[in-house]
DNA sequence: TGTCGACTATGTGTCGACAATATAATAGCT
DNA sequence: AGCTATTATATTGTCGACACATAGTCGACA
């Protein structure tokens, strides 16, 4: 698929492709929900690009429904900032914004930290084989190479973390973050291929869950750190590579580049 | 108007008294914001009482619009966990549960923080008059004794410092943890009438201001941390004596009084 | 008299249509 | 030829209506 730092690329959406069922809706609610559920996970694997343009009467076309549904979907979608609805006009993919990027990771890693701390202090004892079978799944999916899989059953471990922790507002915030960062998981994911550190990640992962079970707040709080540098010196890495790699020679003169900036 | 501890008392809404404006709504994405920001104020200064049932059809009547822009409202609420949406049922004012009320205070404690050490490192210098302004607000509306404006001009001054932290993502997630405080500190606000509390909270915002003005970054976290700890044990006093007061005779052996524990 | 089932009532989820607005495309003017 | 005003087009915000789901009510039956 080739993904360079084209971030905002505003890609025609795959018109057609959805409904599966031929069948009637099963239950009343669910329109919204599968139209919220379904562009949720396009947007984090990024087969809907951050900058493309959400038509709500394209969108109604695509999943054979009223332009209701569609439009409480991308309003839950707006809430979790995953899309950005100008008012009056278009409603986009959510931009990746890399120069916030330092700023991201600074949160990601006091959540992160915070949660995990949380979990080896207050895990209930049914949290540990839980834990270890979301691991699980994740080294799971990594064997799979099922990078939509991956990305959604790391968010699903760490959420779990949080979960022990016991704190409903922090698990909240961080798996806001969780969310947000799938898209750069997906960015790189064919680098991390190319370099195998995808199972360093997976054993972080069992590392945590003994510090948690210990009940080591400390070695867990520097787990939880280290996971995080990890992934911002791996995205760090990536963003240089590709650089060098993906340019070729035909430039174009008109095109800043990967930030146009609307601010 | 004697708010008790009746937190979940299901008070039906003042029927009609909204639409001041004879005039035809001026711009067209108003009402869906009109809607939402008119809730919002009254969730959070609990003219809505906590599960309080939102009728569609009645807000529809009340606001004198379709239920499309207050079905918009409404997502939008839910998605700040102001107002709760159960599926094919009614949409509630969210309940004030008070059992997580220690796991919200950790949650506010560490946001509140972690942002205004970041102000103390990054803020930018025209933010400093910024701050003393936003606080000399809320000064204004604690001599006028103006409950709205005060948790507002609150909210608003440890917004602004957060803003100054320059980290968006916690901004943002402090900035939801505010609102929820706001209905708590609404809860107690005659109480701290009879006490004066509210200028020792004047004053420790002038401290803050001068500690992030000087770049103190461990004094502004101390003054943070004292200030969430302030608000924490004001809180607690207040739940104390309320309850003394409301509730004589029925009281529920199971509870175990003022620190109700879950973990 | 207690329990189960159908019926009614209230309210949401979804639909199709219309009106208003922003962008573009075109015409008019200097 | 370049710039402004106007029309055209596309897309959103809002509306009223209908159908389904749930809760409460009533009646039948054991």
């Amino acid at each position: 698929m080739a993904k360079g730092l084209d971030l905002v690329a505003p890609s025609p959406v795959e018109e057609a492709a959805a409904q599966p069922e031929g069948v009637r809706r099963p239950v009343r609610g669910a329109g919204s929900r599968f139209v919220y559920e379904t562009l949720h996970r396009e947007i984090l694997s990024l087969v809907l690009r951050p900058g493309a343009p959400l038509d709500e009467t394209r969108l109604a076309r695509r999943f054979g429904m009223s332009r209701s549904p569609i439009r409480e979907a991308l309003s839950r979608l707006s809430a979790q900032d995953l899309v950005m609805m100008l008012p009056n006009r278009s409603t986009l993919v959510a931009p990746l914004d890399l120069t916030t990027f330092p700023r991201y990771v600074e949160a990601l890693d006091l959540l992160q930290r915070i949660n995990t701390r949380l979990a080896a202090q207050h895990r209930p004892a049914a949290s540990i084989p839980e834990l270890r079978r979301k691991a699980e799944l994740f080294d799971a999916s990594v064997k799979l190479q099922d990078h939509l899989e991956m990305s959604a059953s790391n968010s699903a471990f760490h959420i779990a973390i949080a979960a022990a922790g016991g704190n409903p507002y922090l698990a909240r915030q961080y798996g806001a973050l969780l969310d947000a960062g799938r898209r750069l998981l997906h960015l790189h994911f064919e680098y991390l291929e190319q370099t195998g550190g995808e199972y360093v990640l997976a054993d972080e992962h069992h590392d945590m869950i003994d510090m948690i079970a210990a009940r080591d707040v400390e070695g867990a709080d520097r787990l939880a750190h280290a996971h995080t540098r990890q992934f911002h010196d791996r995205f760090m890495r990536f963003l240089r590579t590709s650089y060098v790699d993906d340019f070729p020679f035909e430039r174009d003169d008109t095109d800043t580049g990967a930030e146009p900036n609307d601010r």
